[in-house]
DNA sequence: CGGTTACTTGACCATTCTCAACGCCGGTGG
DNA sequence: CCACCGGCGTTGAGAATGGTCAAGTAACCG
């Protein structure tokens, strides 16, 4: 069984000063019924949000009108991080269903990167994490067709549900509608249904309303053509941590590429 | 005029232990011709990179063959951050034009945060304000018709070359191929070299050879739907450095969407 | 020069969009 | 309790944006 603190942990943190800190966000909690806003494009950047419960969107607003939700939020994670470095607020939070969530003011940040290296080093982690997902979700809108991009996120979705404990004998609560979906992966609610029904049919998913169950993993894997990343545990915190005074033994290590004659390599 | 350290700047920081450091990144620097890998995906993760001069792509795979181009790479920026969170490198980097830059091992970049807190936060609101530009590109691809990708794209670049100096009389160098620019928006290169006739023939752009000249910025941005979020600069910074001690006027500080009356506040 | 790479253009094709209609379900008010 | 309503899901028909295939041309480089 995890907790909506699975995202803080993940990367091998938290200290026991470090806990306090945690402990500190989410000593005020805030709820939200669904289909409310969070904070709007624009707004002024005062905070970022640990999300408890519920699920959460972030979106960007096209002159046109259109909309493109760049990240379904799940419970564990942390909203509005990109934002910090913008005037004012780049993307709308908005629930998807009932939302409990802390404000992390800025100024309450900052202290971190002074105070407590080791969980701002999981923060920064854990952006980078994020920018991975941002990567995965454009190769699929610029570089796949309909079904795939869908089967890739309804796996992205299974994967991050099971990661927090969501998902019980493969299913899981999908409150996201058509619309919604297709907002996300670029395509219109009309096609996000008739590409839901070819999944179906070909018996790789099954839906009983919103409850979504995956039949078929190793089939889904095969339509979604992206290379999924193996995301770095501790691994990915421990090769920043070497111990100080460690004289580098440089050499080749940062040039593998490098194996071509015609380069030249130049300074040092 | 500007120099490659733009990006580092941009928050406003560098104390004079932080030159420090970067002057020992840039200490050992790097050649490649154009076309070259500076690191295929699935690499292992022993550097990151800060790159001085030249253009470099950042791609993924897919597993069909097709590749995305997630970021166009220009001097200033740093290259490899996303992988650090996981086993091996998810993306391919590699030069487009002649490059010169600098490999940062992880140890160095894990120390900034024990010791260099403000270089660290830099680096965070930098990888924070990549994240916005993912944003954008996936909302360009996800929403817009080709005519906005490409108007918006050539925007994005046009101001990010202008900010590290490189415009002269609304003219920049262009070395990206049309199936380059496909893969950067989704498009294939026969339709990428349609649609940048048509922006021509509409007297918006011109291009001699790989010079391109934005005659009508206005028209462009008319045409590109997205609404280009503005960066902070070294308030993005102050918003994080609240001097310490000082108490939380919390109050509604962080509650703006809160004004619905059937919204719950608990805990406190 | 010869060969390669990139660009250009045309004709045809298909994935996806648009528009429209209808049914279902849950909530709400009479 | 029932009728109404709005949101969501479903389905069809036709249109369009962009893809595919193919051939030819221009630019570049050894």
């Amino acid at each position: 069984m995890r907790t909506s603190f699975h995202r803080l942990t993940e990367f091998g943190l938290l200290e026991p000063s470090d806990l306090a800190v945690v402990s500190k966000w989410t000593a005020r909690k805030r709820q939200l019924p669904r289909n409310r806003e969070i904070r709007r494009a624009g707004a002024e950047v005062k905070c970022v949000y640990f999300l408890l419960d519920g699920w959460v969107m972030s979106s960007v607003l096209l002159r046109s009108g259109r909309r493109q939700i760049v990240k379904v939020h799940l419970p564990g994670d942390m909203l509005g991080f990109p934002s910090l470095a913008l005037e004012t607020a780049g993307e709308t939070l908005e629930t998807i269903t009932d939302a409990t969530f802390c404000p992390i003011e800025t100024g309450d940040l900052g202290d971190l990167f002074r105070h407590h290296p080791a969980l701002a080093t999981g923060l920064f982690l854990s952006s980078q994490k994020e920018r991975v997902a941002l990567m995965q979700e454009l190769s699929w809108v610029g570089a796949t067709s309909a079904i795939e991009r869908l089967s890739a996120f309804l796996l992205d979705l299974h994967d991050r549900l099971a990661a927090a404990g969501l998902v019980e004998d493969q299913a899981f609560h999908l409150p996201l509608t058509q619309e919604q979906i297709g907002d996300v992966l670029g395509l219109t609610s009309v096609h996000v249904n008739r590409t839901l029904r070819v999944v179906v049919s070909k018996g790789l998913i099954e839906r009983r309303g919103r409850q979504l169950k995956v039949l078929d993993p190793g089939g889904l894997r095969q339509l979604a053509q992206n290379i999924a990343p193996t995301y770095a545990g501790k691994e990915g915190y421990l090769r920043l941590m070497r111990p100080d005074g460690v004289v580098r033994a440089t050499g080749q290590s940062c040039s593998e590429a490098s194996s071509n004659p015609s380069d030249l390599s130049i300074g040092g």
